[in-house]
DNA sequence: GTCTATACTTCGATAGAC
DNA sequence: GTCTATCGAAGTATAGAC
């Protein structure tokens, strides 16, 4: 229907050559969609070419049109996704409020949630795990950045608590919190919340209605 | 060949009356240790019933004998997992150092990877899903009894932080660093592991080398 | 308790027509 | 860009011999 036919400008940004399809292909974002609804509600295991295709009412063969395998659908879905978060997040990141972003970002149940899924298929697609690395490498040291110019204004002693510390301690507790609620595990989460919430109103003051994720 | 025959005393937990196989039995419990390597070694994906029949050096309908259903050699396999891990730990709180064995705890790798893998296999089995949320839930209050009985000891102020937001703390903290590791990622984990030092020294005293994990 | 054999399903990927 | 048709491989599960 909409067929923008092939781009030029994607064939410089290109890892494989062979990638048939357009970047902004209505039908092969819808692909993508798909692909990561089935991985928050049913795992990564229900995702397949043909379960894909039934879901997004195409042929199966127009999946292998877009992603040469199956392998290139989820690392497709992966780069999406990341690329998504890291730049949502680092204009979040300018809040005066950056400790409340930081807790709020891995707070995010449908963002953490992608991010575990990911992290289990890791185990075994070598192509995935690679990238999931690459990931949080940069979403770590964007982090760090943005935390480590502002280190002075919290007043934090460094020989107390470092920024890095606080960035895993911070991201570590959110979202193992979404992982268990969505085990139905709830047990210790408010009085967790309740300390986590003394140490950012200390820090940043109250809660600002600023930005809550989409 | 280590044929015991039925066991009478399983018939009253048994869930399934039509459960065949011993509980015991040799060839049992190597399927569920292959079983478990598979989804260490390569995820929960890599298990299936020729797969671990494969590895076992058995037949695949043997698998089918021992559990009936792929359901059941999952369920199978954390449970005897789960049981495994609530007697060691429970054990070990009662070591002198009890935050320094909940540290440990989580920062086991095989218990920790096993748990995580689960916890992704149970968004599309829900059988699973049912067992970790017990199991998780067992977990938490078997730790919470323990740290409760010794606040006083640790002389913590409950109105800065309570015994469950420790557990959470503790347990997040520690799982997310094993997480990381096997992505490769370990940026960060230095600064962390020091100020949770700190903390642990503060409170449990320097480390005795009491028990480590298996 | 363990095997062989088999029935049935689902899947990934390709070829080629339109 | 989308489809139909198809191959070959792997999966679950059962029946029944030993």
């Amino acid at each position: 229907m909409t067929a923008p036919g092939p781009d030029p400008m994607n064939n410089a940004a290109m890892t494989t050559p062979r990638r048939t399809g357009t970047e902004t292909s209505k039908t092969r974002l819808q692909l993508l969609d798909v692909t990561e609804r089935l991985m928050l509600t049913e795992g990564y295991a229900a995702v397949g070419i043909r379960r894909v295709a039934r879901e997004a009412g195409v042929a199966p063969a127009l999946v292998n049109y877009y992603f040469k395998t199956l392998d290139d659908l989820f690392l497709s879905a992966l780069r999406r996704r990341a690329e998504q978060e890291l730049d949502r997040h680092e204009k979040a990141l300018r809040s005066p409020q950056l400790l409340r972003e930081l807790w709020a970002f891995g707070s995010w149940p449908t963002g953490t949630s992608l991010i575990m899924e990911f992290h289990a298929l890791s185990n075994h697609r070598k192509s995935i795990r690679g990238e999931m690395a690459r990931y949080a490498e940069r979403l770590r040291r964007m982090q760090l950045k943005a935390l480590t110019e502002r280190m002075a204004d919290y007043g934090i002693d460094p020989d107390e608590m470092t920024p890095l510390a606080i960035l895993v301690v911070i991201s570590s507790i959110s979202r193992i919190i979404v992982m268990e609620e969505t085990l139905g595990l709830t047990l210790g989460h408010d009085e967790t919340r309740a300390f986590v919430e003394r140490f950012l109103s200390r820090l940043d003051g109250e809660p600002c209605a600023t930005d809550t994720k989409p």
